[in-house]
DNA sequence: TCTGGGGTCCTAGGACCC
DNA sequence: TCTGGGGTCCTAGGACCC
């Protein structure tokens, strides 16, 4: 079957400094009067920068770097936590207003959205890609305060790359026939894909730039590379991504982790935070209605050494109880393997299946056994308290007596 | 100045089965 | 007695993205 059209039409969306965006519409008075600001974690411990305003980036701060380095560069910039709330809520509303203009919408991550406007031909009338995503980035603007940039090809690659070309509150498209081309003049750290370890791989061949990748003849490149990551490589440097925009697949994992203030030696502190990371990733479970096979307990040391252990169980879980017992026999196999100072703890579920209809129970309720031993439903207390921490976060509601506030908890800036 | 937290995907070896 | 493959699941680790 042949399509109707010769190309796609997409687009990505792609918030400009989100972060640092959502954090001013909050707080007009405080972060939104400051030029200089930087969204993340605090100065005083291990936090870095999530996001920071085009005045700070300036000065060579960019996200991921630790903050106090940051404010070492930038001495009188302003350094607020990231307002996740009011985040996911301002992403969704973006997102609602592109699924009101296109037909397929793919959220990326909480601040990027592919679009395919493919199939729209005779409602857009003869509009060009470049007027369609300038239409959008206005209809957005309108409607959420959130400013964005958009890039434009045939396909998600070119409109990825083409975004960064549009920034900030721009629109660049890549016409049809151009993809190679327009590839052809980049740094190959540009290519999404491309990260730091494979950057140096290539640089000990001295290919920095894609041109130079593309002299290289294929068969070494796949004697060098192996078969699959050379068609993967080609593919990327010529411009070509057959891949589809498709609306969400379902959630693969769910997990949480902590960075301690300093590091923690002790098992009865890494248990009790065992227990509150158990807690975050139960409701996160039942809140999207899944159980999971499979448990990850994640051990960071002190010297950055990250270790990690894992067990499938025979049956789903998805009791704040049940993942808990689990991990924390994880917990204990590595730290008999290796005892020293723990920087991080974290705590995974995957192999995600369904729910069935049967009980969700939280951490500390007993739940009444029937005479099988089977759990009675009970679902609707644990319910109740999944949705106070919905709103108000996991530490809403948490047994105190044996989950005391977080000594290790960051300030809250 | 050390290096967050939430994810996805890939690789590689061993077990196990056909 | 010797000698195969392939497929799938599990585990550990790592690369990468925002």
């Amino acid at each position: 079957m042949s399509t109707p059209h010769p190309h796609r039409r997409i687009l990505l969306v792609d918030c400009d400094a989100f972060f640092v965006q959502v954090a001013r519409l909050e707080d007009p008075d405080g972060a939104g009067k400051a030029e200089l600001l930087i969204v993340g974690g605090a100065a005083d411990g291990r936090g870095v920068v999530t996001s920071a305003s085009y005045a700070v980036r300036k000065r060579g701060v960019h996200s991921g770097m630790p903050t106090a380095r940051a404010l070492r560069l930038c001495p009188e910039a302003t350094v607020v936590g990231v307002p996740r709330r009011a985040c996911v809520r301002r992403s969704r509303e973006v997102r609602e207003v592109l699924e009101s203009v296109a037909p397929v919408v793919q959220a990326a991550s909480i601040d990027e959205f592919y679009l395919d406007l493919g199939g729209m031909e005779r409602l857009l009338g003869g509009e060009t890609l470049e007027d369609s995503a300038r239409r959008i980035r206005e209809a957005v603007f309108e409607r959420t305060a959130i400013a964005v940039s958009i890039g434009g090809g045939t396909n998600r690659l070119v409109a990825k790359l083409a975004v960064r070309h549009a920034k900030p509150a721009g629109v660049h498209v890549v016409a049809a026939g151009m993809e190679a081309a327009f590839v052809r003049g980049l740094p190959l750290a540009e290519i999404p894909g491309i990260g730091p370890a494979l950057q140096a791989t290539l640089k000990t061949r001295g290919l920095t730039r894609v041109e130079e990748l593309l002299a290289v003849p294929e068969t070494e490149l796949r004697n060098w590379l192996g078969e699959n990551r050379a068609h993967w490589l080609l593919q990327r440097i010529q411009g070509v991504d057959p891949s589809a925009v498709a609306t969400a697949e379902p959630r693969k994992s769910i997990s949480a982790e902590r960075t301690f203030r300093t590091d923690i030696d002790d098992d009865e502190r890494l248990r009790t935070h065992l227990m509150r990371l158990a807690l975050s990733v139960g409701s996160g479970l039942r809140a999207e209605g899944v159980r999971a096979r499979t448990v990850t307990v994640k051990l960071r040391d002190g010297d950055f050494t990250t270790r990690s252990a894992s067990r499938t169980l025979p049956t789903a879980e998805d009791t704040d109880r049940g993942i808990y017992e689990v991990a924390l026999r994880l917990l204990q196999g590595l730290r008999e393997k290796r005892r020293t100072g723990a920087r991080l703890l974290g705590l995974g579920a995957s192999g995600l299946d369904e729910a069935g209809e049967e009980t969700q129970l939280g951490l500390f309720e007993e739940g009444t056994r029937t005479e099988g031993g089977e759990r009675e439903p009970e679902g609707r207390r644990t319910r109740a308290i999944d949705a106070l921490r919905a709103r108000f976060g996991p530490g809403a509601i948490v047994p105190a007596r044996l989950v005391p506030r977080d000594p290790d908890e960051g300030e809250p800036t």
